[in-house]
DNA sequence: GTCTATACTGAGATAGAC
DNA sequence: GTCTATCTCAGTATAGAC
C-alpha cells in the first residue's frame, strides 16, 4: 500500500509532521488532481494549520520535488537490494533498473506529470535540469550507472551508457504517463524490445573497429555539456546503499 | 524585427485586436518573463480591456499556444521556400530544417520553455502532445517529412525518420532553452554533429540486410502508438505551401 | 525550532452587463 | 465583441503559543 515507507520508521516530530502532510497531499493529488487540490485542503486532510503546510514547503510544486526525491531513494533501495541479492546478466540488470522505476510510479501516473512541468525553464526552481535539483538526477543516473558497472564495456560507454539510459527513461515515463492501456502494458513492451535493441546494438558498439565513432559522439556531448562533470569512477553510491 | 509578421496583411477587426493582444504579450513575456507578465499588463499594453485578453485566449498559456502555432507555420514557410529554390543535398536540406527552427526562436527562449510545461500533463488542454495540439504536431513532423522526401530512401526509413527528426528537434530545443553560449552556438553545433552521425548512421541502415532491424524498431514503435495514424503519402502540405 | 490562527495581497479566471 | 465586477486560490505576513 504505502510503497514509500515514508511513515515508517522513529522520526523527529517535525520530520513527521512533513511526513504527514507529504502523504496527505499526495492522496489528495492522486485523488483529485494536482490543480484541483488546493493547499488549504492539504493542510485540513493532514489535520494541521495551513501554515504548516508551508512551514515544510515553500510552494505546491515543491511537494511534487519531494515526491520525486522519495521515488528515487526507493528505485536507489531496489536496485541497490537486486543488484545485491540477485543473480541478473546486463540485459536483466537494465530491464530491472528501467521496470522498477515504472513499478514505483505506475500508480502516480496523475502527479508525476507535474515533475516535468518546468523542465524548459531554466530558471524555475522546480526545472528537472537545473542545478536545484542536480543532486536528485545524479542520483538518477547513478542508478543505471551502478547497474551496468560489472560488464565489461569500454571505458566511454561506461560512461555513456548510464546517461543514454537516463533519457530513455526520462522518455519512457512521460510515455507512461500518457499509456492507456491496462497496467501499462504498451510501455512496459516498449521498455523489452528498446533495451533488447539497445544491448544488441552495444555488442557492434562494443567492436574497437567503431571506437572513432564513439569518440566522436562523446566529443560531440561533452562539447555540448551534455555529460556531467562529476566522476562516476568515485561514485557516491556507498553512501546511499 | 517583427519575423512573425502577424500583424501584417488585411484582417477582420476581431483578427487584429488578437494579434495586437498577441504580440503585446509575447513582448511583455520576453522583457519581464512569462510569469512576472500578468494578463491586465498584457491587456494594459495591448490597449484593451483586462476581460478582452480573455475573449481571444482561454488562458495566459494559450497565447504561447498560439505563438507557437505562428512559429510552426513560419518554418514550414521558410522550409518550404528553401526547397524551392535552393538546391540542396540531402544533409543540407535536414540541417536547413533544423537550423532554420531554431532561427526563428533564439530571441525567445524565456517563453519558449512554456510551451513544455503542460507535457506530461495528458489532460491538460496545452500538453504538446495531446489531441488538442495535433495538427500543430502533425505540421511539425511534416516539415521533416518534406524535407527528406526527394532522398531515395526505402519506405519504413522514409516513414520513421521525420519522426525520429522531430524527436531530436525537441530535444535540441529544450537544451536550446538552456543554452548561454553566445548565439546558442553549443546547441548549433551539436546539431551539426548529430545530423552529420544520423546521415552516417543513415548510410548504413539503409543496407538491406539490416532491413530485419528496422522492421523490428518500427514494429516496436507502432505497437507503442509512436507512429502517426496518419498517411504520409497523403499529405496535407500543399494546402499551406 | 514547531506550529496555530487569521488577515491580507496579487493574479488567473469567470459571469454577466452593455 | 468588449468591459466591469467578482470569485478563487496560491502565497505572504504577522502575532503569538509551546
Amino acid at each position: 500500500m504505502n510503497v514509500f515507507n515514508i511513515t515508517a520508521g522513529p522520526t523527529e516530530k517535525g520530520e513527521l509532521t512533513r511526513n504527514t502532510i507529504l502523504e496527505s497531499a499526495l492522496q489528495l493529488f492522486r485523488d483529485k488532481g494536482f490543480e484541483a487540490t488546493t493547499m488549504r485542503d492539504v493542510a485540513t486532510k493532514a489535520g494541521v494549520a495551513f501554515g504548516a503546510a508551508y512551514y515544510y514547503f515553500p510552494s505546491k510544486e515543491a511537494i511534487i520535488q519531494a515526491y520525486y526525491e522519495v521515488v528515487q531513494a526507493e528505485h536507489h533501495r531496489r536496485v541497490a537490494e537486486a543488484l545485491a541479492t540477485q543473480d541478473m546478466d546486463f540485459k536483466e540488470r537494465i530491464q530491472f533498473a528501467m521496470k522498477s522505476k515504472l513499478d514505483i510510479v505506475e500508480n502516480d501516473r496523475k502527479l508525476l506529470g507535474v515533475v516535468f512541468r518546468y523542465t524548459g525553464e531554466p530558471d524555475h526552481p522546480l526545472s528537472c535540469l537545473e542545478p536545484t535539483t542536480a543532486q536528485t538526477r545524479r542520483e538518477s543516473i547513478e542508478v543505471f550507472s551502478r547497474a551496468i558497472q560489472e560488464e565489461r564495456l569500454p571505458k566511454d560507454l561506461q560512461q555513456l551508457l548510464p546517461i543514454a539510459l537516463w533519457a530513455l527513461q526520462m522518455g519512457v515515463l512521460i510515455l507512461f504517463i500518457y499509456d492507456d492501456s491496462p497496467h501499462q502494458k504498451r510501455t512496459r513492451k516498449l521498455v523489452d524490445g528498446a533495451l533488447d535493441l539497445t544491448v544488441r546494438f552495444l555488442s557492434l558498439a562494443k567492436n574497437p573497429l567503431l571506437k572513432p565513432i564513439r569518440s566522436k559522439v562523446l566529443s560531440l556531448l561533452r562539447e555540448a555539456e551534455l555529460l556531467p562533470d562529476f566522476d562516476l569512477s568515485t561514485s557516491q553510491w556507498e553512501k546511499h546503499g
